[in-house]
DNA sequence: CATAATATTGACCTTAACGTAAAAGTCAAA
DNA sequence: TTTGACTTTTACGTTAAGGTCAATATTATG
């Protein structure tokens, strides 16, 4: 095992352009290894990945994503940090909750539209 | 009743600029009337803003919003159409169903960062 | 060995969704 | 009447998240 992946294998998996991947290490989300000036990638990376493409999906910023990463590579040991950390999980939180509440809205509106063109569309149906 | 609201009123209960409420009025998201040349906004107006406000959250662009209001405003007749747009809804679930995922996911990582603090914290103080 | 596939860096380009600033008009209150 | 709050239009600026293109390796394979 330990195998490496090229950055293609990846792309093609997540269905993001190596522009994207690139990108991703310019910011500072992932550090592939080298292979001369080929990318290596290692599972952890492509774990990596996962998770931002996942912060990507709920809106999060590039910044907020690495934000969130820094905190896993190396917590906070002081009090006073741990304590504004915190304050900033509860403050995500209330934004999650409230995307999830939009989310249930829209999926029941969505459910709306879909009943009305069933009902329109037998309706025509009956006529055709 | 019969109410009309100031731009500046909306602009301090949603919290957003007038510029935001100006540019979706450009978009053909939203028709206040005018007196002059001063907008008027009704409670349609109001409660249109809040909808489009709600997919901005959820990540929509102006364009699915516009498109999802134009539905509302005018459904379409045709079958073909209807068929059309219970596809495109159904992509819509699809999406939303995986956001969702992902902000369950994202909340139960919150909540472990969260513990952790707590953890850390309680060692902490024991030495303070 | 030639071709196709894949890799690199660097540089400029693009789009969405507003921000911001300028110049000017309206209206109420002090 | 002047100050302050609010309004308008026009127009250029900004930011994030990549797209796109060029020029150039490296590598595998028929």
């Amino acid at each position: 095992m330990n195998k490496y992946y090229s950055i293609t294998e990846l792309t093609r998996e997540f269905g993001v352009s190596t522009r994207t991947l690139r990108f991703y290490e310019d910011e500072g989300l992932i550090h592939p290894e080298r292979r001369g000036r080929t990318r290596l990638f290692r599972a952890a990376d492509r774990h990596l990945i996962k998770e931002i493409l996942r912060g990507r999906r709920i809106g999060f910023t590039i910044a907020e994503i690495r934000e969130i990463i820094q905190v896993y590579k190396d917590p906070p040991g002081e009090s006073g940090q741990l304590r504004l950390l915190m304050k900033r999980v509860e403050e995500k939180r209330e934004e999650l909750h409230q995307k999830r509440r939009d989310i249930e809205e829209t999926l029941d509106e969505l459910n709306n539209v879909e009943e009305a063109c069933l009902t329109r569309l037998a309706e025509i149906g009956v006529g055709t």
